[in-house]
DNA sequence: AAACCGGGGAA
DNA sequence: TTCCCAGGTTT
């Protein structure tokens, strides 16, 4: 399927919305400089994030990791760390591993080329076209949620653009939209039109710049486009955890395994109730499994709720009793003896930090 | 092509 | 509640 912009397309964009962007463009922190490892980091976070989320975190982070070279200096802890609150943590375990190909391969230096930029860890078709166009200047097209939206609606296209082949046609519409013009004003206005206009509800179409030419708004039915399939519903997810006290002040946290979910990131140990387990039982079970302990389970401390992705999480946290045998990392990556002020050096996620958060407020 | 991967803000 | 956000990787 191919795509057809509106008539006048060109011009209105270089008439009228290249001039807004101009005028309207907002003051973020990524936009100082056109580093190309600014532009990158920034991207890095920005995406499934907003830009208002971001901003603290981009500007801790260009504090501790200035350059390339200092990033791939930096141990995985510290990493996690500087991510911890800003979710997918697979993106900072990536960016990590990206900064030393790219010492390794590139000097420090971040590629220009696509073949080059697309070999790096996290860097997907997004990045590659932003790091090329807004860093070095390049014709390459960025296609995120904003562009979707704008091109959609521009030119009323009804098709689900979960679809991947949708996301291709939409590409290649974005490709043809980017000629021509200067690529990174023309692919930061259209995303900050996107953001800031282009809205997903309650767009401003009486001061878009593209109102004159814009299909959906001609015909009234803005709010048709994007076309967006349904997303099924998530499931709930019962979980145990332990605080396994050693003494008054001491209990156990674990290192949750490097792959998979919130991988080394750390955490209270526990895991999922199976089919008619107390949650007792459960927690038993998993401290056994995952660090090869016999405690006995005490009172619950906290029911932590949280709503990731692709599932709701409950999770009921009780006070453990050790019973005075060592753990081992079984099932786990890692573990420590700590007491709640150490626990600060120690990346955890949000719903365990809802955990430490109960605990200091004991 | 579909599933998986966090967290927060807005309505 | 539901939706969405400057997406990418794995299967």
């Amino acid at each position: 399927m191919t795509y057809r912009l509106p008539k006048n397309c060109l011009l209105t964009v270089s008439k009228d919305l290249l001039p807004w962007f101009e005028a309207n463009a907002r003051e973020l922190p990524w936009r100082l400089n056109r580093d190309p490892y600014a532009v990158w980091v920034s991207e890095c976070m920005l995406q499934q994030t907003r830009v208002e989320t971001v901003i603290p975190y981009f500007l801790r982070w260009m504090a501790c990791f200035p350059t390339v070279k200092a990033l791939a200096a930096a141990d995985q802890q510290q990493v996690l760390k500087c991510w911890e609150g800003l979710g997918y943590y697979a993106r900072a375990r990536n960016l990590h591993a990206a900064s030393k190909q790219v010492v390794a391969l590139f000097g420090g230096e971040l590629p220009s080329q696509v073949d080059e930029l697309s070999r790096l860890k996290g860097v997907g078709p997004y990045t590659v076209a932003a790091i090329l166009s807004l860093a070095f200047g390049k014709s390459y097209a960025v296609l995120d949620g904003n562009v979707e939206r704008v091109l959609t609606r521009l030119c009323a296209i009804s098709d689900d653009i979960r679809k991947p082949q949708v996301k291709k046609d939409l590409q290649n519409l974005a490709t043809r939209f980017l000629a021509t013009h200067p690529p990174a004003q023309l692919n930061e206005a259209v995303m900050e039109l996107g953001a800031t206009v282009c809205t997903p509800r309650n767009p401003q179409c009486d001061c878009c710049p593209l109102a004159s030419i814009c299909r959906a708004h001609k015909r009234g039915e803005v709010s048709l486009f994007p076309y967006k399939s349904k997303k099924p519903k998530i499931p709930t997810v019962q979980v145990g955890a332990g605080v396994v006290w050693r003494d008054e002040h001491t209990f156990l946290i674990a290192q949750r395994n490097e792959s998979g979910m919130l991988g080394g990131m750390w955490e209270f140990p526990g895991g999922k109730i199976e089919k008619n387990e107390s949650i007792e039982a459960c927690i038993a079970r998993e401290l056994e499994e995952e660090l090869g302990l016999k405690v006995e389970v005490g009172d619950e401390l906290i029911k932590v709720k949280h709503t990731y992705t692709h599932f709701h999480l409950r999770m009921g946290v009780h006070h453990c009793r050790w019973q005075g045998d060592e753990p081992e990392a079984i099932d786990c990556a890692d573990f420590r003896w700590v007491t709640l002020a150490e626990c600060e050096a120690y990346p955890f996620s949000r719903a365990d930090l809802k955990v430490l958060e109960a605990l200091a407020s004991q």
